[in-house]
RNA sequence: UGCCCGAUAGUAUAAUGGUAGUACAACUGUUUUUGGUGCAGUUUGUCUAGGUUCGAAUCCUGGUCGGGCAACCA
């Protein structure tokens, strides 16, 4: 049986365009990012969306740099996106720049101008907004609208040719002052900017706006499907204008909900100010909602194709649980993350009837989820190892099947033991605990016949190794920040970075692989740390896992 | 107070005039050498008022609520 996944309303579109034969059933899709920034999870979203449909259909997708705007563009951000997308899984067709296009863009519009359908206005920023009118009232023309078609092609002829100043002139389209819809009310195409830009250099001065570049750039490529989100959507008669006008190929344009999680933020505005103000260390800060940060934190490609899939696409403004996020990246690591045990927050145990200068190796698989198994690595075992300090109670309550005085435990790949003491040192702290193990509840060749209800992890403290672990949480401690009273950055989480400095490995920790997660047993999953070194690991906690006696003891 | 978009369990998403389903979350139970995983199950929903129809989440009308639009940003 097929697996019958529902269509969402962009695959019906589509289907709805191949049945009728529309492009021969060519389907064309783009990505297109401005490289102002990195990209964050909510492009994710796009990015499986678009490639993902171009797949399905048995068609393409471009890549394309929106870089029409030199002042906030830089090549560094054009470096990161194409990491991160091929990183995610996907391969574009071709990879192209609106400024490829700045030539056709000026032609376009001196076509425009010759139709008598743009004109150079000379108003200044604030003139043109107060001649805009408002929602309720429609705009008036300024002085310039009239201008004949020769003095227009001679006035933009100038602007290109550097004769003004930025901001003296710009070119506007002529349609209709009273529109109800703001964006038609004769708008910019052109301003002047005297900038470098990163592709073109200094051989531009002005620059095209982002309406008048998209369509038409999505039109030059004939892009059957130009997919964007749902605050585009009053410039939608906008692009169908200019393309009608010029007479290009119809591009039709398609919106859809971005995506939106709790706990974090997803303009670009704000993460650039959480890395300039150092609230976090940079774009890939593991805190971060960015591919790079997700990356670097443990997230595997695959967990967030997954999440992608899952979240949907509607055109309903939504608010991701960061828990589906979560549960993505459990499901995948759960199947390929090695076992290791280490101790975060150690307390000594001694087991007092084995022999102290014996050292045992353990055989402890890597993975029981994988059937037929996924290798093993050795453990050393002797008398001291160490514990979790919450593995152990003083005073055990009734439903914790840890170590307490007089309960039995097992050691996890290795003995059964049973408590029988404990030491305090001089501030009341525990500080070692006596115990005795079984011998014969050895793991794998048990035969004592004890059942046991926990299990816990250790290190011996003979061969333990050390390592640096940093654990974090939401980087907000509000679902909604920009929802929020007063600045957003109020609301970040002041324990979203836990470090702990020497946490116990177990040895076979010191080969770990970075791009790799491992399962620290009962704590979650981990990866190590670009910041790691051979003689200072570190490693990033990706995500807990489920926790059913966490969620028992706040209840209490 | 102009135009545009939207409203289905806690969160998302399906049902395209004919049994309101799926995932996450929550809760039970079960398995387990991870209080993890797996397995089985439970709870929870069509914004509202009319209309069309044998039959409406779906079509129509009004209302309510939420979001967007007046950058020389994209």
């Amino acid at each position: 049986m097929s697996e019958e996944r529902s269509l969402n309303f962009l695959e019906e579109i589509i289907e709805e365009d191949i049945r009728n034969g529309k492009n021969d059933g060519r389907i064309l899709t783009r990505f297109p990012p401005e490289p102002n920034g990195y990209l964050h999870i909510g492009h994710a979203k796009s990015i499986c969306l678009n490639f993902g449909i171009a797949k399905k259909y048995k068609g393409k997708t471009n890549l394309r740099f929106d870089d029409t705007n030199p002042t906030t563009e830089d090549v560094e951000y054009v470096d990161s996106i194409r990491e991160d997308i091929k990183w995610l899984g996907f391969e574009w067709d071709q990879e192209l720049y609106s400024s490829n296009y700045f030539d056709q863009l000026y032609d376009f519009a001196l076509n425009l101008i010759r139709l008598g359908l743009a004109y150079v206005d000379d108003s200044t920023a604030e003139e043109i907004a107060a001649a805009k009118g408002t929602p309720t009232e429609p705009g008036k023309p300024t002085p310039n609208r009239s201008r004949s078609i020769e003095e227009n092609m001679q006035l933009f002829e100038d602007m290109k040719a550097g004769k003004y100043p930025d901001g003296a002139k710009v070119l506007r389209a002529k349609i209709d002052l009273a529109s109800p819809n703001m964006h038609l009310r004769d708008p910019l195409m052109y301003r002047i900017k005297h900038a470098h830009h990163h592709r073109t250099g200094d051989k531009w001065c002005i620059y095209p706006m982002y309406d008048f570049a998209h369509g038409q750039s999505d039109a030059i490529e004939q892009i059957t499907h130009s997919i964007c989100t749902l605050e585009f959507i009053p410039h939608r008669p906008l692009y169908e204008w200019f393309i009608q006008k010029l007479n290009i190929f119809p591009s039709k344009q398609y919106e859809f909900a971005r995506l939106n999680m709790n706990y974090t933020v997803m303009s670009k505005r704000k993460l650039l100010q959480l890395v300039n103000e150092n609230y976090v260390t940079g774009w890939d800060d593991p805190r971060m909602p960015t591919i790079s940060g997700l990356r670097r934190r443990g997230y595997t490609p695959l967990s967030i194709r997954n999440f992608s899939e899952r979240i949907g696409v509607a055109r309903r403004e939504n608010l991701i649980d960061l828990g589906l996020l979560e549960f993505c990246i459990r499901e995948d690591l759960n199947k390929s993350a090695w076992r290791r045990m280490v101790v975060m927050d150690p307390v000594k145990l001694i087991i007092s009837n084995y022999p102290k200068d014996r050292i045992e190796v353990m055989d402890a698989e890597n993975n029981p989820e994988v059937e037929g198994g996924d290798g093993s690595r050795p453990i050393p075992f002797s008398s001291e190892l160490w514990i979790e300090r919450d593995d152990f109670m003083e005073e055990p309550t009734k439903k914790y099947f840890r170590l307490g005085p007089g309960l039995m435990v097992r050691l996890k790949n290795a003995y059964i033991i049973q408590c029988d003491s404990f030491v305090k040192d001089e501030t009341g702290r525990v500080s070692e605990i006596h115990c005795t193990y079984i011998p014969e509840s050895k793991s794998g060749s048990d035969t004592s016949g004890i059942h046991v209800k926990g299990t816990i992890h250790w290190v011996s403290v003979a061969g333990a190794k050390t390592a640096e672990i940093r654990l974090y949480d939401r980087l907000f401690r509000v679902e909604d920040p920009s929802n929020e009273e007063g600045d957003f950055k109020e609301y970040i989480n002041p324990d979203s970075l836990t470090v702990i400095k020497n946490a116990f490995i177990e040895p076979d920790l010191a080969n770990a692989r970075p791009g790799f997660g491992y399962q620290f047993i009962r704590k979650g999953y981990f990866s190590l740390d670009i910041d790691s070194s051979p003689d200072h690991l570190v490693f990033n906690r990706t995500v807990t896992l489920k926790d059913a006696w966490a969620k028992e003891i706040s209840k209490s």
